[in-house]
DNA sequence: CGAATCATGTAAAATGTTACATGATTTC
DNA sequence: GAAATCATGTAACATTTTACATGATTCG
C-alpha cells in the first residue's frame, strides 16, 4: 500500500507546509529511510484535499508584496486518518542497495572496481554523517519544546549509528581485500 | 535503471539455476538489501535468453524419471554484460522502512502503538539474526573453495552488525519511552 | 489420497521516476 | 540583467507487486 499520504499528513501535523517544502524536508531529513518524488507529492496533495484530509491555509503574510504560496493544513479528519495508520501493522521494508548487491555478486576478479565503489561509498557516508550531526545539534536544544523532536532524535540516532557502521565496515573490507 | 538482469547474471555466474531457484536465493539470502518478484524474474529471463546473455542448460540428470527443470546458464556475452555493470557508478540507495517512518512522524500521543511496533520489529530482527548466523556458519568453512564466498561473507557480516544495531536500538528506545 | 510445495508464467493494477513546461523571486 | 533557486504541476515512461492460472511432484 502506498504511504505517500501518511508521510505528508505526518509532516503537516507539526506545521503548515507547501508541496515544495514537504519535498525538501523528505529529501534532507528522511532520505535515509524514505523517499518521495514530486510526481507523487503534488497529485497526492490534490487527492488529499479532495478527501478532506487537508485544506489550503491562506497565508496571511503581513507583507502582501510577497508571493502567496499554497500551504496545506491538516484537518481533524486528516489527523484521524494518520492515527489509524499509526495503529496498523507495518509492511516489510523495501531496500535496494547497489553497493551491497555488487559486493555480494562480485568475485576476486572484481577487486579493483569494488575498492573504488567502497571508497566512494565511504566518502558519501562520511558526508551524510556530518549532515546528521548538524541536524541533531539543531534539534537537541528544542527537545522539550516540540512533542515530536524526541521521536525524530531516536530515528536520527539510528541513522548516525548505522552510517558509522557503514564507514567502519568499508574500512575493514578495504583493509581485508588489499 | 532496472537491475534485475544483473542480479540474475550474478547468481548464474556460480551455478546453473532455474527461475524458481533464483527467486528462493534472493528471498532467503539477499532480502535485507535486495528484492525481486516473480513478475520481474521470469519475463527478464526470457529477454536475457533472447539477448544471448543466458541459455537453457539441458539438465542431464542420471535419473530420467525426474522432471526436467529449465535451468539457465550464463554465456560469455552475459559475463561481459555483468562485468560492464560492475564497473558502472552506483545509483542512490532506495529504502522504505515503515517502522522508522512511523517513529519519525509519531508524537507522545502514539507511545502505546510505537512500543508495540518496536517490540515486533525487535523480534523480527532477532529471527533474522539467527538466520544470518546459520548462513554464515554454512559459508565460512567453504571460503577457500569458492571465489565468491569471501564477498558474500562481507555482506553477511554487515547484515549481522546492522541487525544487532537495530535490536540494541529498539531496546534503548523502549527503555527510554517507558 | 490430500496437502504442501515445487515450478513456470502472465495480465492487470499499482507505484514510482523523469523530464519537461512555466513563471516568480532572489542574489550577485 | 543573468543565473540560481523557488515553486507548482503533469504526462510519459519505467518499474514493481499482486493475484491468478496451471500442473507436477513429494511426503505423510
Amino acid at each position: 500500500m502506498k504511504k505517500t499520504r501518511y508521510v505528508l499528513l505526518g509532516l503537516l501535523q507539526e506545521e503548515n507546509l507547501s508541496g515544495y517544502e514537504l519535498k525538501k524536508i523528505i529529501d534532507l531529513r528522511m532520505s535515509f529511510f524514505w523517499q518521495e518524488s514530486y510526481g507523487q507529492i503534488y497529485p497526492e496533495l490534490g487527492r488529499m484535499a479532495e478527501d478532506g484530509l487537508i485544506e489550503i491555509s491562506t497565508t496571511k503574510s503581513q507583507n502582501t508584496n510577497k508571493r502567496e504560496r499554497v500551504k496545506y493544513k491538516i484537518t481533524a479528519k486528516g489527523e484521524g486518518e494518520l492515527k489509524a495508520w499509526m495503529e496498523q501493522e507495518n509492511e516489510k521494508d523495501t531496500v535496494r542497495s547497489e553497493i551491497l548487491l555488487k559486493m555480494y555478486l562480485s568475485t576476486s576478479k572484481n577487486t579493483v572496481e569494488m575498492r573504488r565503489h567502497l571508497i566512494k561509498f565511504k566518502e558519501q557516508s562520511e558526508e551524510k554523517l556530518k549532515l546528521f550531526h548538524l541536524f541533531e545539534a539543531q534539534l537537541k536544544p528544542l527537545i522539550e519544546l516540540h512533542n515530536n523532536h524526541r521521536q525524530i532524535l531516536y530515528v536520527l540516532n539510528l541513522g548516525i549509528r548505522q552510517t558509522k557502521l557503514y564507514i567502519d565496515w568499508c574500512e575493514e573490507v578495504l583493509a581485508d581485500i588489499k
